[in-house]
Formats: structure tokens, C-alpha cells, sequence
DNA sequence: ACCGCACCCTGAGCGC
DNA sequence: TGCGCTCAGGGTGCGG
């Protein structure tokens, strides 16, 4: 589901909500392997905590706690992260909405998928975790507590140069689409970015990394960052469950090129937009734009 | 090093 | 209406 853009949105509107507030109860759902960290574990070690700030690495965002801890989430494919005051319009599926009194539908009701309630001291709004498909990871590092997860990243893919590409890409014989989605080597890049991305820089999904030249690679480059970072400004892409932590939709679908266009014009030669399957993720391109 | 696959889940959409 | 199937912004771990 969310990728760096949607990732990096969450952040920025959340951590108003979370940092500086002494967390005074956290509720969870079952044990379920969603907690990296038992729930029990993580009560304890949450309660009576301030988050100091909220930080984005890759995909995962990550709260230093005032008590040197840190709290990690990732928000996997359907992971949603927002206030209590989010209306349960875009937070539910259309059939548990459906259920719904219309007073219910104006605030969101904690429901089965709902993992993490946050409760603080103040008295002000809760936040909640939800993930329909429990993808998501939640977990505590200790102070110092190193995560094999987060060590693993590569640079962030809104700092990625064409010669970190340049570097990866030498001597590799897998598709550039792979390299992209492989977290070790740029972090960030899912399966719709990925496809924008190429498409900007007119390459071929499918090509083979070391045919891509010192050129491309800096045009690859410079479209993942000005893709992502358009994103963010529209507030990320809402194409199925993705919300904003207020409840509201992302903007950035509007501007997709070829993701989830298949079989539509090419918005820059008309070419229908071709789908395929490259590394078990469907793939979208232009065949007269990219090669 | 890299590929394909199974797996972890739930829900929406579609054809019949 | 309902069933069965496919598909989905994630990632891990395995065998080959």
C-alpha cells in the first residue's frame, strides 16, 4: 500500500498527534505476528512514554521515545495511521460502512482491524493503527537496539543520484524494475513509483540493469526524485486504501502516467499502456516511450 | 546473485 | 444472491 510518498505524508500529518503527548494506556488487538513486539511487551514498555519526534526510514517510521526506546511501524500494503477525529468515511470498506448508523459514520469507531489505540494523558484525541490485512509491523528497540530491518535499507530514494544507481546497476543482470523495489539498494520505491518512475526516464521496465548507461541512470534519478516529492506535495497516492491521517484521499492517482492505466492511452504518445508481470508485481509501460 | 514461489491476511470486483 | 476466482502501494524465507 503506501509507499515513501504516503509514508513521508503520514508522518508529517501524525507526528502532531503523537509527539510530546505521555502516552497514559495503549490498547491492541490479539497476538498476532503483526507484533514483532508481544503486546504485552509493548503496553509495558509504551506506558507513561513521549515520543520525541517521528522519523521516516524507507518505508518504516520510527519514534525515539523520551526514554531512549524507539517504537518502528510499518504500515505494510493496507496500514492506515490517524487521529480519532478521521472520519470513518474513507477508514472503512464500503460493506462495513454500509452497516453503520449515519451518526456512526461521522467518527471512526475502533473495529477488529484497529491493532494500536493510543491514549494520552491529556485527554486529547486518540490515535489509531489499523491494517485490514495485518501486513504491517509494529516493534520496540531498545535503547541502542539495532534492527537487522532498518540496517539492511539502502539510501533514501529522495537522495538517490544517478551515480548510487550507476554503482548498483554495474555487472547486474536483473531487470532495473527489480533493482528499484529492492529496499537494500534505494528504500522507498514500491510498485507504483516504480513504474512512474521509469516511464518519466522513458526506460523499459524490463531492461537489464547493466544496459541502462551513466546517462540514464541520472534521469532515472532525477524522475524517482521529482516523483516522490510530487507526490508528497499532492499528498500521496490513493488509489485503493490509502487515507491521510485526517481521512481525506491523496491527490497524486491524478497524475499517474501508466500505474493501474492499462489498456488507456499513453499521456505522452497515446500508446496504449501495456501490463505485464515482472517479478511477480504487475508491471506498466509505455512500449513506444520506453525501451 | 538472482528468480520464482509459497506464505502471511482480508476484502473488492467480476463472471457465471 | 451467492459462489469461486483474481487481484491488491508490503516483505521474508526457501530451493534451485
Amino acid at each position: 500500500m503506501p509507499e515513501l510518498p504516503e509514508v513521508e505524508v503520514t508522518r508529517r500529518r501524525i507526528a502532531p498527534l503523537l509527539v510530546g503527548r505521555r502516552i497514559r494506556r495503549l490498547e491492541t488487538t490479539a497476538p498476532s505476528y503483526f507484533f514483532l513486539t508481544q503486546p504485552a511487551r509493548l503496553k509495558r514498555r509504551l506506558k507513561g512514554r513521549t515520543m520525541l519526534r517521528v522519523e521516516r526510514i524507507g518505508k518504516y517510521l520510527v519514534a525515539p521515545l523520551d526514554d531512549g526506546g524507539r517504537l518502528v511501524i510499518h504500515l505494510g500494503m493496507t496500514g492506515q495511521l490517524f487521529g480519532a477525529g478521521a472520519s470513518s468515511l474513507r477508514l472503512l470498506s464500503a460493506t462495513a460502512r454500509a452497516a453503520l448508523t449515519p451518526e456512526a459514520q461521522q467518527g471512526f469507531r475502533p473495529d477488529a482491524h484497529t491493532h494500536l489505540r493510543f491514549h494520552f494523558d491529556d485527554d486529547g484525541p486518540a490515535v489509531f493503527m489499523r491494517d485490514v490485512r495485518k501486513f504491517g509491523k509494529v516493534l520496540w528497540l531498545a535503547p541502542g537496539e539495532a534492527h537487522p530491518r532498518l540496517e539492511r535499507l539502502g539510501v533514501d530514494a529522495l537522495r538517490v543520484t544517478g551515480e548510487v544507481l550507476f554503482r548498483a546497476t554495474r555487472k547486474r543482470d536483473r531487470a532495473v524494475k527489480n533493482l528499484l523495489l529492492d529496499q537494500t539498494i534505494v528504500s522507498g520505491i514500491g510498485n507504483i513509483y516504480a513504474d512512474e518512475a521509469l516511464h518519466r526516464a522513458k526506460l523499459r521496465p524490463t531492461r537489464r540493469a547493466r544496459r541502462v548507461t551513466r546517462a540514464e541512470c541520472e534521469e532515472l534519478a532525477a524522475a524517482i526524485r521529482s516523483v516522490l516529492e510530487r507526490s508528497i506535495e499532492t499528498g500521496g497516492s490513493s488509489i485503493r486504501d490509502y487515507v491521510t491521517p485526517d481521512g481525506s484521499d491523496g491527490g497524486f492517482q491524478e497524475e499517474r502516467r501508466v500505474y493501474a492505466r492499462k489498456g488507456e492511452p499513453c499521456l505522452t504518445c497515446g500508446t496504449a499502456v501495456r501490463c505485464i508481470v515482472v517479478g511477480q508485481r504487475s508491471t506498466h509501460y509505455c512500449t513506444s516511450c520506453q525501451r
